[in-house]
DNA sequence: ATCTTGTTTC
């Protein structure tokens, strides 16, 4: 709203229209009346008492009244001062009224302002809090001067914005200068080699810390807790916890975020029952904890007494359900979390999305995007990622290849989708010319990528191919084969009937095969009909899976169809009562609207 | 000026 009042000619038109209104009537005329003071205040400023500028401009900020602020920034005949700037841009940064913040900026360049240190870090400090950091870095660059504070600031930014590598950069770079590094700097750099699990990197910089007799803090302490946590020395990681002078609700939510993420879950009790204070994220943490670690009903509980939900247990809720198979209740519990009131965000858009993907249910999934669009969310990649994998699994590959097209930002993730998608669909060729422009484009692809690339080879018969990207992948992608691209190459052979190549693939790889290494020959010598190697396959399945019903019962199909009905019968009485209650697997298929889960065999 | 929880491909 650009503020140009000619008080005469707009208000008394604007308080007609509110007539009848009386309470609106009322505050239209309060709001004249302000405006008026603020007129009669603005003339008096630019004519007889500018030295009053500073003061109204820091009272007019402190009512949360902003705009009339920058109105009278550009009124005014000469520049304000250093301190005025710099106070009104922490008021935006204080109300996250960035776009404000970026007026004032555009007009101090306009007039031609040059802003000392401590202005230029607040701008700098501006950009980083809303995630521009292009504009902060164009900022930082463009400095004359740096203190520690400018560093500070962008390494923070860089860290919490998920560029640890940037952060870690620009602390060597700062390391260069005469600056020191201090406690702010350590923290954020620390916190940088967390995210990235650059456990060497984090010691490194710890023992530096001690040498550099740097003061320790709270922020320090718990950026070295969570270095050692990220890295999985957990064991360090609470030595530090127990050693902190002053522990705080931060410090033990991170400790329980450890120890869930390392499958500990008794520790991360008793971190929880030993806290003083909790708040919203030790539950969170806690709900996250159980979830994957497969204890839902835990979860569930801590769910339904937790003080205070936010969007985050939510979240939580629905992406765990969603990760341990139990995707209808993470529907629900989507529906629920709307009837309360609370707004999804793209992060719960992304988990709902994922369980409709594993349900292939088309028409949630479909209605969700509605959501999404309606409440702004459809230009997130996550969300993207999510609902492209969604219409690929709902089989809609039209739709897909639609929104892969639309969207307005790609990363790795959303080209493997794609990939995996045209692959699901047995469309090699596609996936192929895709993995090609990706490259093109100039995005490196991930150990997934080149999953997604085997598997499509793999759908579509394509061995050459596929052996092809296999053998130079270490070499031209920088991805070193892992199982699941064995498993892959297995399937391959297995599919198109090359069932020795494939039991000699095996043999050679330089990884102990697992269980779905043997698990895809097994199946491919069911269907090639192969009694031979189909009974070592299961062998050596059963071997590391003593309890995989799933093998036998391939086994003995192998047996049936080979008319071997004596082989068959013993094959089958291997199975355990306690094998068969875990055999058929779950499937889920939408009929009008509604999901239904239906075992294996079920018509 | 700095910190912790939930999201996408296997």
């Amino acid at each position: 709203m650009a503020i140009a009042i000619t008080v005469g000619m707009t208000q008394p038109c604007r308080l007609n229209l509110h007539w009848k209104n009386n309470t609106k009537h009322k505050e239209r005329e309060a709001k004249a009346m302000q405006m008026l003071q603020f007129q009669a205040s603005l003339e008096s400023n630019t004519k007889a008492n500018r030295k009053t500028s500073p003061h109204l401009l820091r009272k007019l900020c402190k009512q949360g009244r902003l705009k009339e602020a920058l109105h009278i920034l550009r009124e005014m005949e000469q520049p304000a001062d250093h301190f005025t700037y710099t106070f009104l841009l922490q008021e935006c940064i204080k109300k996250k009224a960035f776009s404000l913040g970026k007026l004032i900026h555009t007009h101090l360049n306009e007039i031609g302002f040059v802003p000392d240190t401590v202005l230029a870090n607040t701008l700098l400090n501006m950009y980083a809090k809303c995630g521009r950091m292009l504009d902060a870095r164009k900022m930082f660059d463009e400095m004359p001067e740096r203190d520690e504070c400018s560093w500070n600031v962008i390494i923070a930014a860089y860290s919490r914005h998920g560029f640890a590598e940037e952060a870690l950069t620009l602390f060597h770079q700062m390391q260069q200068t005469d600056l020191q590094p201090n406690q702010f700097a350590y923290s954020s750099v620390l916190s940088a080699c967390a995210k990235l699990a650059a456990l060497e990197q984090g010691m490194e910089i710890h023992k530096q810390v001690i040498s550099s007799g740097c003061a320790t803090d709270v922020f320090l302490d718990c950026a070295l807790i969570e270095l050692y946590a990220k890295c999985g020395r957990v064991e360090k990681a609470h030595q530090l916890f127990e050693k902190m002078l002053q522990p705080n609700v931060v410090s033990g939510n991170i400790m329980i975020a450890a120890y869930g993420q390392n499958g500990r879950m008794e520790e991360a009790g008793k971190v929880f029952q030993d806290m003083p204070k909790r708040d919203v994220i030790t539950w969170n943490a806690m709900i996250t904890g159980f979830m994957q670690n497969g204890c839902v009903d835990e979860a569930q509980k801590l769910f339904r007494t937790i003080p205070k939900r936010n969007v985050v247990s939510w979240t939580a809720m629905i992406a765990g359900y969603a990760q341990n198979g139990r995707s209808e209740e993470a529907l629900k519990s989507f529906l629920q979390m709307q009837r309360t009131g609370m707004k999804p965000d793209a992060q719960t858009f992304a988990s709902a999305l994922t369980a409709c993907a594993n349900m292939a249910a088309l028409q949630h999934g479909m209605e969700i995007h509605d959501e999404i669009v309606k409440s702004g969310f459809q230009y997130d990649v996550f969300v993207n990622n999510a609902l492209l994998d969604m219409y690929a699994k709902c089989g809609d590959i039209e739709k897909t290849h639609n929104l892969f097209d639309k969207m307005p930002k790609r990363n790795v993730v959303t080209w493997s989708t794609m990939i995996g998608g045209y692959a699901m669909h047995g469309l090699g060729m596609e996936a192929i010319k895709l993995f090609e422009e990706m490259q093109i484009c100039g995005t490196k692809p991930n150990h997934v990528t080149l999953l997604c690339v085997l598997m499509a080879c793999c759908h579509a018969g394509l061995v050459e191919k596929g052996l092809q990207y296999f053998h130079t992948m270490s070499e031209c992608y920088d991805v070193k084969p892992a199982m699941e691209h064995y498993g892959c190459m297995v399937d391959l052979f297995g599919r198109a009937g090359h069932l020795n190549t494939a039991r000699d693939f095996i043999y050679k790889m330089p990884i102990k095969p697992d269980a779905t290494v043997w698990g895809s020959l097994l199946g491919a010598c069911s269907v090639h009909k192969n009694v031979g190697l189909g009974k070592l396959a299961a062998e050596r399945l059963l071997e590391l899976e003593p309890d995989n019903a799933t093998a036998y019962v391939v086994l003995s199909n192998i047996y049936a169809a080979a008319g071997m009905w004596e082989d068959h019968e013993n094959t089958r009485r291997m199975i355990t009562d306690e094998m068969d209650k875990k055999l058929p697997g779950h499937s889920w298929i939408e009929v009008n609207k509604q999901v239904h889960s239906f075992l294996a065999d079920d018509s």
